[in-house]
DNA sequence: AGAGTAACCGAACGATCGGTCGGTACAAGG
DNA sequence: CCTTGTACCGACCGATCGTTCGGTTACTCT
């Protein structure tokens, strides 16, 4: 039971690493030398630590989808009116969506060429189904207006949402937090821009 | 001056072909014999009519990014108050995105690996700022809520825009058209979705 | 000191990558 | 008929892909 260790990588640094690289490179634009060359260690020495490129990416992905599930099972997407629902959920997304803003960023760009990108790709649908459950909810209860589709709207709400990983990043001086953000999120998506609404 | 003709594939034809395959597997996942196995064509046929790869990337890219520009040149971008003109490119924005919606899908997705990825995202850049100018001079006639930021508030609209691409699909039987789309898209990113607003 | 093992490496694997080459089938123009 | 040029093909190129293998190094434990 010996624990020699030089540098000591861990397959959860060695994913730090990889997953900033798939975000630059694409997935598949990615190979396991540019993966090395980032790491700082060789080829072949990626293979000691993960079983090979599609773990690696098998295990960002569930990173990313265990912190939008965790999200349902808080109080605040349990109980009270379906519409303060929704807008937890809402909120909560964004900050998960920043938390963890990699891994989440790769799981929205999977296109579903292998077999865990269409696995990634059906738990997100899963996921969306839920909030969309939520929304109609809402709508039944009348605190959604009836001039609008509501699968339509879901959709574009979480267009909204999910277009953070195109351009948010952590505030290096000057950025926006992740909840102010999220209210701006909120506010856009059920108050509007327009001044006198 | 002959016009032997056998199949008569064109630079077009091929693209129409090479766009879809591009959407369904990635840019980076899809290779020379996929695009020859789609096309029915051998591979080394596609060399015939295009360049190469990349060639196929910048022509489908070159399409979608023309017909976004063209959006500012029309009238209703150029004349009236700017909260209009927001509203009519946020119209017209949409209805681009439908009508060209494989080419758009493909350019909001590239990554910047090759210099025409570099190039297409740099002419992206230049249309977003475009846009955030107009949204900035709507804010300064105090058409626009003061309490959102107003940098914010535009990757917001833009990215629920963008965000058609990965889900909107021409309606055979049931799907929305791009009027309606567009006509949501207006009215939750100005009034919002709440009912008493 | 010696044994055991985690961490790492260079070299090479077969497969596939984007792209090239020499040639063939075929239709139009003379 | 024969020439010309387009559309197309199979075979192949060097490079790179993800992965494997046989070691070597460096550390801990006894």
């Amino acid at each position: 039971m010996t624990t020699a260790r030089r540098d000591a990588y861990t397959p959860e640094t060695l994913l730090t690493v990889a997953v900033r690289i798939f975000n630059e490179r694409g997935y598949d634009g990615t190979s396991m030398e540019h993966l090395s060359k980032a790491a700082g260690i060789s080829k072949s020495s990626i293979y000691h630590h993960v079983a090979g490129k599609e773990e690696l990416l098998r295990r960002a992905v569930s990173r990313a989808l265990d912190s939008l599930f965790a999200i349902l099972e808080e109080n605040g997407a349990r109980r009270g009116r379906a519409i303060e629902r929704v807008e937890y959920v809402t909120r909560r997304t964004v900050e998960v969506l920043v938390a963890e803003l990699p891994y989440v960023t790769l799981l929205l760009r999977v296109r579903g060429n292998t077999k865990t990108e269409r696995w990634a790709l059906e738990r997100r649908r899963e996921f969306d189904q839920r909030v969309a459950d939520l929304l109609k909810a809402a709508a039944a209860d009348g605190d959604l207006r009836a001039d609008v589709d509501i699968r339509l709207a879901t959709r574009l709400l979480f267009g909204m949402v999910n277009s953070l990983v195109e351009w948010y990043r952590p505030h290096p001086g000057g950025g926006y937090d992740a909840d102010q953000v999220a209210e701006t999120v909120v506010q856009l998506a059920f108050d509007g821009l327009r001044t006198d609404s």
